[in-house]
RNA sequence: GGGGAGAUUCCAGAGCGGUCAAAUGGGACGGACUGUAAAUCCGUUGCUUCGGCUUCGAAGGUUCGAAUCCUUCUCUCCCCA
């Protein structure tokens, strides 16, 4: 077997789970394409997805041709990997409304340049629309058993549950995708998140059956924390790629507050450096794991990347004076422009400035004016355990009145909830 | 169809007539310590104008008083057919 540079990288990046005999030959041999699929059930990609994305961007890198299929159709149907309950159809206004969504933020990372390995954007719904049930289960149907169907752990785990006809059908779908793709375009490899395994073989099943042709596969690992929490959580649920669902504030604060048990397995994931680069910076942090080099150098290379060069400073301003102590003074000779700049991304509400100037006392203004406490026992409580800062000073008693001297810059009032969240009022 | 067990605050799980807004554990959140890390320790974890108010599957009933007793209903689980 020969060391192919590509399986070689994706090994040290911990991004190998699996892979057919085989791939490193075909690897060797020619520039070959391959691709991932992605599933259309949401209107944004989150961290998670991000995964299977660097599969295809190191492929590319490698002078292969990386082929990122949405799934229009296998949408409509529901992969039952991993879910232990009949999915949810959607809609097809929501699945074509997502697939445009996720469409484009594919586009940020991979190169579309026309040239010879040049990444490309597939639809399944494209070759499965005009496809009659009846012709479908003849010419690909007859090629596959319900027993090796059955054998696979997406299917084997809801026998006892009860999993629907459609469900039972996804990895047909999802398998003829590959050979479909394999017979029209060439295509040699599929990859995905080691979930996919079972569907990505039907597919390299399908096409020896078929055509008997060569078709390999690899996987990446799950993504897992060292504490077994999920990855890709923050406490607003999913950490996406969309700013607006994400802000890049909150997305750079995500990977800035990454473990130390985690950050280096994170980095290698999702990095470009190259491993020379990862090493030395590994071992610098390791001297000093206070000054958290990795997980800046995350940070600072994921939002770069995801959002931009700019959003990426935004962020950092902001994180710089939301976090550093002794800025109460600071904070108040920042010009209306700078604050605005820092505060984009932070969590925010509106509060009309006649309110204010009648003063609102600040159990009140906590909970029911801004929501930044779901009630006023709650805001009380936290003010008692000295958790609550605003404008980066101490809030000693809960019974004091908030009015318009709390301003900054005649429009905004800073409030802290514990060490790390930040809430904007905005007042006008 | 027959028999049995159960439904408690985010979860698990005590409570079995007053001392129960409800033990304990987990989670979550906050504080201290740190490095916006981990571990550890401490605190909070129904709402409140701090007088009270609304909670223990649902609806009724017994009682001075019920999460605890009775009736009906709904749902879940187990065993036998």
């Amino acid at each position: 077997m020969s060391n192919n540079a590509l399986i070689e990288e994706l090994k040290w990046r911990n991004l190998l789970h699996d892979s057919t005999p085989g791939v490193e030959d075909q690897l060797d041999k020619e520039m070959t394409i391959g691709y991932v699929g992605f599933d259309p059930t949401a209107d944004s990609l989150h961290i998670g997805n991000m995964v299977p994305i660097m599969l295809l961007v190191h492929l590319q890198r490698a002078g292969h041709k990386p082929i990122a299929l949405v799934g229009g159709a296998t949408g409509m149907v529901g992969d039952p990997s991993g879910k232990t309950q009949e999915r949810q159809l959607l809609s097809i206004a929501d699945i074509n409304h997502n697939l445009d969504c996720q469409k484009k933020q594919l586009e940020k990372f991979l190169r579309f340049d026309n040239s010879e390995n040049s990444a490309e954007i597939v639809n399944n719904y494209d070759w499965f629309k005009d496809w009659g049930f009846l012709d479908f289960i003849r010419e690909v149907g007859k090629h596959i058993s319900v027993n090796y169907m059955m054998a696979k752990d997406s299917v084997k785990n809801r026998l006892e549950t009860g999993m629907s006809f459609t469900e039972f059908t996804y990895q047909l779908i999802q398998g003829y995708d590959y050979v479909h793709l394999n017979q029209t375009k060439g295509v040699k490899l599929q990859m995905g998140g080691s979930d996919q395994w079972g569907n990505i073989t039907t597919g390299t099943e399908l096409i020896r059956r078929m055509h008997g042709g060569d078709a390999f596969a690899i996987t990446a690992p799950l993504v897992k924390k060292a504490d077994g929490t999920k990855f890709g959580k923050s406490e607003g649920g999913n950490v996406w790629l969309d700013s607006a669902k994400t802000s890049p504030y909150k997305f750079y604060q995500f990977w800035l507050n990454t473990s130390d048990e985690d950050v280096e397995n994170f980095i290698k994931i999702y990095s470009l450096k190259t491993k020379e680069e990862l090493d030395s910076l590994i071992t610098e942090h390791k001297q000093d794991p206070g000054r958290r080099i990795l997980q800046h150098a995350i940070a600072d290379e994921l939002t770069a990347r995801v959002h931009s060069e700019e959003d990426l400073n935004k962020a950092k301003d902001a994180s710089s004076v939301l976090f550093a102590n002794n800025t109460a003074e600071l904070l108040k000779t920042l010009d209306l422009e700078t604050l605005e700049s820092i505060f984009e991304g932070v969590p925010n509400s509106d509060l009309p400035l006649s309110e204010l100037e009648a003063g609102i006392p600040m159990l009140e203004f906590l909970a029911d004016k801004t929501g930044v406490f779901p009630s006023r026992g709650e805001a009380r409580k936290m003010i008692q355990g000295g958790g609550v800062s605003i404008n980066k000073e101490k809030v000693e008693s809960d019974a004091g009145t908030v009015d318009a001297s709390f301003l900054l810059q005649n429009k905004y009032i800073l409030v802290q909830k514990g060490k790390k969240n930040r809430h904007v009022v905005q007042v006008g």
